[in-house]
Formats: structure tokens, sequence, C-alpha cells
DNA sequence: CTCGTTCTAGAATATTCGCAA
DNA sequence: TTTGCGAATATTCTAGAACGA
């Protein structure tokens, strides 16, 4: 009954290993297999009598539709149709750009460029097709002669106008939030590699701590002067601490031989205030540079290791400190310019606070977690569904 | 026959980034195979003697139909039917301009001005023929009158309206990129805000580290307190954990001297394990609670001094904790709204693991090393320049 | 080029008589030549290995549709495409029943049933030829004024067409600027992940400190066992180190009894340079599995705390190495791909610098905030407003 | 959900036939 | 008779839709 049913049958032998070029399980595991996989083939030196790239390299070309069926489709693909091999490229936008051969042309599939197989979109699964469907419309038999036409198309232009316009807002949208986002990372970075150039410094130096409680007992290390200038330059963080934050002193057990003061305006701890200050200064974004950079240099040069210490722990300081404050103001009014735009997803920009000079441990906790709202991210996830409304809302017409 | 049979391709350059023309994507540059064909046939010098220019150039001549339809047609078209050919020409608006001599004119068919072929419509196969009212002027078939443009217009329209949905679905596509951006970057603040925090608190407390190892080898360090307002806090939490997750004890021979058990509701170290899982609730992020949350309140209580630095730790470590894990269930599943969005630049959502509880070493090392990968970094720039051809490859519709 | 050009040509071969079954001229006119064609085919029992009825001759069977393609087909009809076969038996209503075979059933087509034929019909070319249309009389009527519009339409669509490519283009830089940004994030959470657990180790062992001032003191702490096995693992890395990046030593004084050389490939320090090294190869990415867990748990525990110093540091260390120079690469160039993108706000990448085996304070000072630009932020902000202008640039046309 | 495979359909062009001005 | 066109069929190329992995 089935004269030739090896051969030719398009019933896929799962005994064949299929097997896979290395390559593609080396590619990017973005590009689709069928990609890379179709890349290979071209590329491939041996296959050129049946498939091979085009003169220019621009496109390829499949000189033997009926060898590459029988031989070449079942060896890379579970099955040895070349329908089902065209399917595939035009769901990937190939065209056929010779109506005398089976030659196919994808921007992003050129010789020697591997790399812009990336940029090859799998086409869309028919789906919210607003404006397609709308192209139905011209069948409606519609009435006679070249005015209908005419006000279809001027109908069907609108919509594209207000589609462009809305494109246009959300690529709005989303450029001034990938800025803004972009200005966060930055700030992330830098912070991370303060961090670590802190750290590295710090661990390197495995007589850090021990200086570091060794100076503790000596105290008297509170720079007068610089806090004069402190409060002097930093009145309205002072202001704040006052009025919100609360310092308290590390452990009062714990430093028993503390003298100096607890307050805010005697960071008595040996660890600079000051400077602490002066960190959270310099590592701000935005147009806070100017607080910052004032407090810098303060070290006096005569506290010998200390200073060091200083130095790096300001230098940890501003980690935290840096707060991306300014990225409420550039956040949220960002959003709100598009009813197309859902803006959720971008908002809640982490307020890092103001860690100004030493902190209790209980304030440091609120900082860290208080103002952060741990519990808030929860809530938060709802908004990020909303992205698919931002480019989707543009339904109906 | 035809050397240069470039009449369809997009001629590439490899040197060039592939500078597409817009014009060239919007506008239906496909012109029939039937027109270029001819063109090519009428243009040949070779086939002179057979077919060629008129002398003015702004016709063509079939000097000898039996030869054309004997050796030229069937090598071009699939037939040797003079008659199917001078079909296909009254089709597209050619008209025999003499009655001697099978001579075709077509104003857009002239020698030397190929891109005129573009203008040429084919006759409509009947209804909707807005031609219709080119009745009137059916004088001038072949022209351009308004059905024409109205034609080409609708086609174009067609193409925009392609791109369109093109862009709205890049545009989705990007916006939740951006949005899962933007949350593993809050993600990513908040664990910098805390480890901040955490090494702030440490460094002011010389005494850290020595009171840390005293603690060890003071043992019972649980703090019931903490622990009771964790079980408040995050029930959620404490479920997850139950149903999955393995705690590993840290190192026994580390804790010698810890009578606490070591199961996860015993965190035995001197380093809170419960406070490491706080932490690691907190700090989790969006839609990633639950995955992190199952590791988590692996808790010990124990207090004192010691409760700080559980504070600490737990902060610390939730650094590392709110895997994002999650991610790839959002990143990869967010993908596909729109087979024209090139995704693959954002792949690769790091996988933070999920550090339950505490950690052994080994299992530290694992969860910070084992899924990064720095030597990454410099090779997945390339992957970044094929973004060119996401939103320009939909060239012709 | 075209190896097998006659072969899969489309083109017509005029050598081929097309023989024409009389029957099909004898038949019943109405019945078209595709169904008369195939009912013979089907039913000529020379092609039985090629194409029959099924066996309750209710339905037939392509066995072998490559050789029906390249024999049969061209001999029958004006091309050897299966597809387009198939394409007929579809408008004519036939069905593929088996999903193994191309066996296809139609009522109308079934064996010694030849008379049946004439009830197949074909299927209309979809669009409801409502032929009632096509009756342009209105014509001549609004014809003037259908050209204003025309007009009016052709200049509208050229803005939407030159809106188009705008967006096209943001979309296209948002998407690039937007995959940069993802992958400096994901070296972002590698670092910190990366921080995380290193610090997580470190004061997870109360003894580090002591031990590592200790082991400072002790000096000689290189491990070649460790080191041998990075050599041989991480090749690539040992040679980008020596091209170019050089290694400073700590500080000699606090050396002096480390008899192991301070050269890259002999990293002096108690911190080991190889772990660092091996650190940060084993973090990369992709389908980095392998790597990682090669690089992981190579320390022999029996080395003592030293050894777990050296994969702490080493982890730590990478944290800074991992740089994200090249970014600064693809950013620039990235950027100048369209006068209506405002690329500013990508611009800056952060240069990490590498930090290369072990530093000197100066060295990582440098680092940390040399590097960085502190004060380079305020000139950043400036490029971010820009955005605005990006998305909105499509001002004239 | 994405990708791959299959089957069918839409839509445009191509070929043929025959009629009619 | 010549010439052009309607109409049906044929061929091509691409897309829709369903389904499974």
């Amino acid at each position: 009954m089935n004269p030739n049913d090896d051969k030719n049958s398009p019933k896929f032998d799962a005994s064949v290993p299929v097997p896979v070029p290395m390559e593609c399980l080396l590619m990017n595991n973005t590009v689709p297999p069928f990609l890379s996989k179709t890349f290979e083939l071209v590329d491939e030196p041996c296959l050129n009598p049946i498939i091979s790239w085009s003169s220019n390299g621009a496109s390829f070309v499949v000189w033997d539709p009926l060898e590459f069926a029988r031989i070449i489709l079942p060896r890379h693909f579970k099955h040895n149709n070349f329908s089902s091999f065209v399917r595939q490229l035009n769901t990937y936008g190939f065209r056929k750009i010779d109506s005398d051969k089976w030659e196919f042309f994808n921007e992003g599939f050129q010789k020697g460029k591997k790399h812009l197989l990336k940029n090859i979109q799998r086409r869309r699964s028919s789906q919210s097709q607003q404006v397609g469907n709308y192209v139905g419309s011209s069948s409606d038999a519609g009435k006679f002669g070249a005015e209908v036409e005419i006000e279809r198309l001027k109908k069907e232009r609108s919509v594209l106008m207000q589609q462009v316009v809305d494109l246009q807002q959300q690529q709005r949208m989303t450029a001034r939030r990938a800025g803004n986002v972009n200005q966060r990372l930055q700030s992330a970075e830098q912070r991370q590699k303060q961090m670590v150039s802190f750290l590295a410094k710090l661990f390197q130096n495995p007589d850090f701590l021990a200086r570091l409680k060794q100076k503790k007992e000596q105290k008297g290390i509170e720079s007068p002067r610089l806090r004069r200038k402190f409060v002097k330059q930093h009145q309205n963080e002072e202001e704040n601490l006052k009025d919100g934050k609360k310092i308290v002193r590390y452990q009062a057990n714990c430093e028993s031989k503390e003298p100096s003061p607890v307050s805010i305006e005697h960071s008595p701890h040996y660890l600079s205030h000051d400077l602490v200050k002066e960190m959270s200064a310099g590592s701000s974004s935005f147009g806070l540079d100017e607080q910052f950079v004032k407090g810098k240099n303060v070290i006096s040069p005569n506290e010998g290791v200390i200073t060091e210490n200083f130095e790096g722990f300001q230098e940890f300081q501003s980690l935290g400190t840096e707060s991306i404050i300014k990225q409420e103001d550039i956040w949220g009014p960002n959003m709100n310019f598009g009813s197309s735009c859902g803006n959720e997803m971008w908002g809640n920009p982490i307020n890092y606070g103001v860690i100004t000079g030493e902190m209790s441990e209980t304030d440091m906790w609120d900082i860290g977690f208080g103002c952060l709202g741990i519990d808030k991210w929860p809530g938060d996830e709802s908004s990020f569904d909303e992205i698919d409304g931002q480019a989707s809302q543009p339904k109906d017409y």
C-alpha cells in the first residue's frame, strides 16, 4: 500500500538523532533554533550546491528544493516538507525575492553577520491586529466610486495618525523611563564600585579593625572645625535629622569609654560624622553635587591611619548616601503624559534616605528597611502587569 | 540571459550597516515580475532583432513574434503563447500603437526609466475596481488616474498599518522589558542599600567581629523576640518554607558549642538564620516573593548583642537572597507579544539562586558564582548591534 | 552559481509538449482541468507508486511527493511545486485526512466516479466579489474633488511614513539602549551577588580578620596547586592580564616576609591573586554552568582558613573586575544613527576599571573614584533632559 | 508562552479562453 | 480582422489558525 514509505514519507524518523550543530547550542539562546540552524545550513560549504548564500551575501538561495527537502531538512528539523521550511521563513519575515529562484531575504540574515540574527523577530501570532482587521472593511462592497475609497482612506489615515501619535507618546515614555533607569543604574554602578573599592581597601589591610578599635579607645577625633563647617553647609540635613530621624549613640554599654557626646552635633564616634556626611554629599546624583562637593576634603591629614579609615568609610557610606532623591522628581512627573502609558511599573524609585553622620542600630535599620518599605514591594507587583496595557492600549478607534 | 538579475535584489552592501531607505520599506517596491521581466527583455541588446525599444524609447516592438514565442517566452514565463504575453501587456495597460507592428506603449514603460515601472498598475480583476470610474477616462487606459493613486494609497496604507502594528509590538516589548529591568534595578538598589546599611552598622562598631566571635563561643544566640516578630510579619513565607526548601546547617565544626538545633527551625549558627530570612523576605521584589521566601525563616532565636549581628547579617544576607528567580518567568513569557521584537538582548536574567536559611561555604560559593559570568560581558556586546534590524526589518508588504 | 538551474526553475520548458490528455478535452468542459488532470493521474496505474487511490477508493494518496513534484507535476501543470498542487486541491475543497500521509479527500473525487467531478466547486477567490460595485458610473462626478482629496491623502501619507520611520528609529534606539542597560544591570546584579556571597562567607567566619592578619604576618600563602589549576582553566584570562593590565603590588612593607613573587603570575599578597582570577573567570554566564561548577569548591578544605580568605577575596575582587569597559564601545557607536535621537542620557557607562590582583591603596582609590569621576555626574544630568527631544524630534515634514 | 509543524486560506499575479466592439 | 477585455483557472507567495512539545 505504501510503496515508498521510508524514502519519501513525510513521517519523521525519530531514530535519526537530528544532529544539532554545536554552534546552535553555543549561540545566544535567544536566537530561535530555526534561525541559527538555517544560518548554519546556508553557511555550510558542503551544502552550497543545494543551499547557499547569494552572490552578495544578502540573501540565500535554495538551489535544489527537492534535495533540500529530502536530505537536509530531516537532518535538522522534525520534518521533510519544504513548505514547512518556507512557512518558518515567512514567519520570521523572510521574503522570496526572485520569482524564478527560491531566494529568500531577511535584513537580519546576512552572510558573515550571524550576530544580526538576534534582530530577526518572529511574527506575531495574529492577535491585537488593531489596525489590520480594520482593513476588512474594504470588502463591504462599498459604494460606488473613488469618493468612497477616498473616504475610507481618510478614515484609515486618521486611525494611523492616531496610532502614530500614541506610539510617539509611548516611545517618549519608554525612552524617558529607560533614561531614568539608566541613571539609576549608573548610580548603582557607582555605588557598587565605591563599595568594592572600600571593601577592597579594607580587607587588604588586616589591621583595619584593630586600628579602628584602637582609634575608638583614643577618642578625641571630632573636629570642631569641620563640624562647624558642616553645620553651616548642611543645615537642611541637620534639620531633617532633628525633626524626624533620631540619632542614637551606638551602644552605651559597648562604649563605656566613650566620653564624647552622642548628639547629632557631636558625632562622638570614632567614625567621623562629618565625613559620613561628606560622603553622602559627594556621591549624590543629579543636581545635588553642590551640596556634596562642599563637604569634601575635610579629612585632617594628621589623623594618621585613621585618616585612611575615614576615607574608606566615607567612601563606603556614600554608597547608600548618594540617594536617588531627585529620581522621584523625574520619575513621577514623567509618567503621566499619556493615557496610553502604564507607568506604574516604573514607579517607586528607591529612596535610599540620607545617612547622615552616625546612626544607631535602630536608625540604620530604619533607613535600611523602614524607608524602603520592604513590605511595600509585594504590592507593587501588580503595577507590573500593566505594561501590557501600556502598549496595547490603543485598541479601538 | 539576465546577467545581473538584481531586479528584485535589494543589492546588499556589506560594508554599509544596512541603511535601509525607509521609502523603500514603506513603498511597495515589488514590481510585478511580468513588468520587470519584460523590461529586461526589451532592454537586452542581444534580443534586439526579436524585441527592442522603439526609436524614441517610448515604446517597444516585438519584431519577430514567432521566435519570441518560441524561444524567449518559455525562458521567462510559464508559457509560449504570444497571445498570453499580449494579454498581460493589456492587463498592465499597454496599447498596441501600430497596426502594422507589434509595438506597445505604456507611459510607465520607457527606455532607461526602469523606476517608472512601479507606476504601472495592473488592471483589477473585476469587482471593487475603483477603476470603474476610470471608465470615463477609459480612453487613456494606461494612465495614472485617480484610481491608480487611490490604489497606491491603499497599498501604502496597508504597509503603514503593518508597520504601525509592528511598532506597537516592539514598543510593547520594549516597555515590558524596560519594566523588568526597572524591577531588577529596584531590587538591586534595595540590595545595595541594605548592604550599605549593614556594612555601615558593622563598621561603626569595631567590636563587631570580636563580639561576633565571642558570641560564637557562647552559643545560644537565638532571639525569640525577633523570631516572633518575624512569624507575625512573614507568615506566608513561613508556610512556603516548609513545603520544599531544605536548610543546611553551616559548619558543624564551627558550632561545636552550639546547643541549639540545626534544623530549619533552629538555625544554630551565631549568625541568626532568622534574620537572614527576614532580610530575604524584605528585599524580594515584585513577583519574586514566593520563591524567595521559601528559603527563609530558618531562624533560631537568640539575642543580646548578637541581636545586632543578627539583624545586620540578616540585612546583609538578603542582598543576595532576593533572587530574581522569577525573572525568568517574567522575562521569557513577556517576550511573546510580537514577532517583530528582538528579545535576545534582554535575556539571561540572573538567577541568584535561593539562599535558604544558612549555608555552608560551599553553598555560598555556589550562589555567588555559579551562575554569573564575569567573562560574559565582553562577549555579549556583540549581540547588541543587531537591534537595528529589529525595527527596520519589516520592509515591504 | 546556480547548480540546478533548469531543474527548479519555474520557467517553462518548451521542449516538453505539455501533453494534454485527450479525455480532458473531451470531457465536459465544465470540469476544471485541474480536477480532470488530477483524476487521470490518480487513476493511472503506472503512477501508483507515486500517486494512487486509497484502499477504499474514497481518497487518493501522494506517496512520493518529491518524485511527484519532480516528474509528474511539470508534465501536467505549469509548475513543479508540490505546494501549488496542494493549493489547488484546497481550492477545490480537498482535505488532507491523514497527518502522516499526503492523503486527500473530496466527496466528488472518488475512484471510478469521474462523473462526480462536475460537482466539485472551485472556491471563490475569497473577497465577496460583489460584482455590482464595479460599476463606477458616478465616476466623473466627484472626480475632480477626488483628485484633490488624493493629493491631500498623499501628503498626509508622507507625513505618516516619515513619522513611522522616526518611530522605528527611536524604537531601535530605545531597544538598543535598553539592551545596554539590561546588560549593565546584569553585571551589577552579578557583582552584587558576588559581593553578598563574599561578605556572607566572610562574616560567617568571625575569625576572618584575625586570621587574615595572622596570615599577613606569616606570609607565604601562595597555593601552587590552585595556581596551576587556574592556569589551565583560565588561560585566556591569564593572557589578557599579561598583555595589558598592570598589576600593582599592595604594599611592599607589608609583605616583607612574602617569598613568593609579586608579579601577576605570583600574587604574593595574602589575598590570593590566583583566586581572584579564578573568581573572575568562574563567574561568566551564558551556559556557564560548566565554568561554574568547575570553579567551585576548588579550594582544598585542608588549606585552612586562608583558603577561605582566598576564595572570599577573589570573589570580592571580581566585583570590580568585571568591568564594563567594552560598554563604552558599544554605547558610543550605537548612538549615532539618527539625528532624531537624543542619546546622551544613555552615555557615560561606568568604567569600573580592572582591578587585577592586588592593589595599593592609591590604586584602589583611583579605581573607586578616579575613574568613576564622582564629579562627572553633574555633567551627565543634562543629557537626561534630551529624552524628550528624542521622541518629539519629528518636528518638520 | 514560545517555537515548530501542519493544514488551509488570502491575495496577488499569471495563463487561458472566448467574446465583442 | 484586430484588438482589448471579462472571467475562470492556475501559480505563487504569504499569512491564519490549530496544535503539540
